[in-house]
DNA sequence: CTGTGATCTAAAAGTCATACTTAATGTGCT
DNA sequence: AGCACATTAAGTATGACTTTTAGATCACAG
């Protein structure tokens, strides 16, 4: 899933990457190049390199004289897809989830709206043919089945709006879903009502009722909030 | 307001940044890291380093045999802070002020909902005293103080939320609202009835009514968005 | 003659090592 | 306290070498 290596910095922070965001190194840890370099056995322009990418995503900031200081949580670019994906495979894994939800419920119902709004011919097949391949995958723990509609809808949807500012989201709810699948029972089916849902904002986005859309949106994603009340602490 | 280059690789960032995401490189266009170290006048190690950068921001990707390609929009992480300034600043500022708009008025009702659970003591102060301060500016074309205590206010709020997704949002918000303020004609003292719901936000939220304060924020955007439509295409 | 597939070539990124510069911190002296 | 200075780690520059791979070339079979 993961995009292979394509190069040695990025090997390295593959690395070096979840061990800031896992708070290996907490804020306020100083860090050296040249030791790094050694520790990663690279050259220090390919440790130089991989410390400009987490430089750019707030992870960490360099300066003279001092080192490589990891800069404190609130600093981090936390909408970066590279920090969302490490911070995901942590230990705050589950709080991280948390809070991406809540991202989700207030985003994807006004998603919805535009949806409906915007939709064109094709993406509007496009969500029907989801609804119905989550239908089709919804009894009898066909649960990868079933993901993979749902994430496609809810792409779909966030696509539709017709802001990329949503449609960028798009991955997030993937890696959401995806977590919470893997992390449920197995054997469970998912909600039939949720279903149920996705079906009828399917319908209500290709009928252009952007209301209807939006709330029915709501209603999911407020299914999936109580849900994670019920699994997490 | 912007960071002055600290290095080398910074400054060519804040001149080879805003050239591709103002269209300058247009999607699919193939740049070659020793081209642009002669034409920036840096060696090879410093235009790898801010060649890293845009790679790790989905600007472009960089392939053996072919160069650094300039990636399609929809690659780019439109959510790096960076990436909004540099667009901000360039050709399509409108769509990008419209795009982030939206954004806002999916985002803060439910940042405010929050904050009307999970606000401190000092937090429900500062927006008290922010609200305070934008009664006091709001007239006699006192933009500038008025505009810093509505920034203030907003990032508030998101903070005040306890989601650090939404917490994020807070430089995004304060370049929609310095966008719009510094857009404006200049001597019309803001909306009245925005003031007052502001107020009214503050309010809620110290009274712990997270429904109202969502609400009421609601209307907050929903007037920005308006206001939007009079203004842009 | 054409299409398919193996092979070769060269172009550009990737890596490494080294020498040198610059800025900032902390120390020690007055 | 204030200032000069030494030290440290990042920053910059350059050259030599490696690796990948797109694209051309060539060979062979249909």
């Amino acid at each position: 899933m993961t995009a292979q290596a394509r190069g040695l910095h990025a090997r390295v922070l593959e690395s070096l990457g979840p061990a800031i965001t896992g708070g290996e190194y907490p804020p306020g840890s100083v860090l050296r190049t040249d030791e790094l370099s050694q520790e990663f056995e690279v050259s220090r322009s390919v440790m130089r390199e991989a410390v400009r990418v987490l430089e750019s995503m707030h992870l960490v900031e360099s300066r003279r004289r001092v080192g490589v200081t990891v800069l404190p949580t609130e600093e981090w670019n936390v909408y970066d897809p590279q920090v969302i994906r490490w911070r995901l495979a942590g230990a705050d894994r589950p709080r991280q989830l948390r809070s991406l939800t809540v991202l989700r419920s207030a985003v994807e119902p006004a998603a919805a709206g535009l949806a409906a709004r915007h939709a064109t011919a094709e993406q509007c097949a496009a969500l029907t043919e989801c609804a119905i391949g989550m239908v089709a995958h919804s009894r009898g723990g066909r649960l990868e089945g079933y993901l993979l509609h749902d994430v496609e809808f809810h792409r779909t949807i966030l696509r539709a709006s017709g802001n990329e500012m949503f449609a960028r989201l798009g991955d997030v709810v993937a890696e959401v879903l995806t977590g919470r699948t893997h992390h449920r029972v197995m054997f469970e089916d998912p909600d039939p009502a949720a279903v149920t849902l996705h079906v009828k904002v399917a319908e209500a986005v290709r009928e252009r009722d952007a209301a209807r859309a939006e709330e029915l949106t709501r209603e999911i994603t407020l299914g999936a909030l109580e849900e994670l009340d019920v699994l997490a602490p």
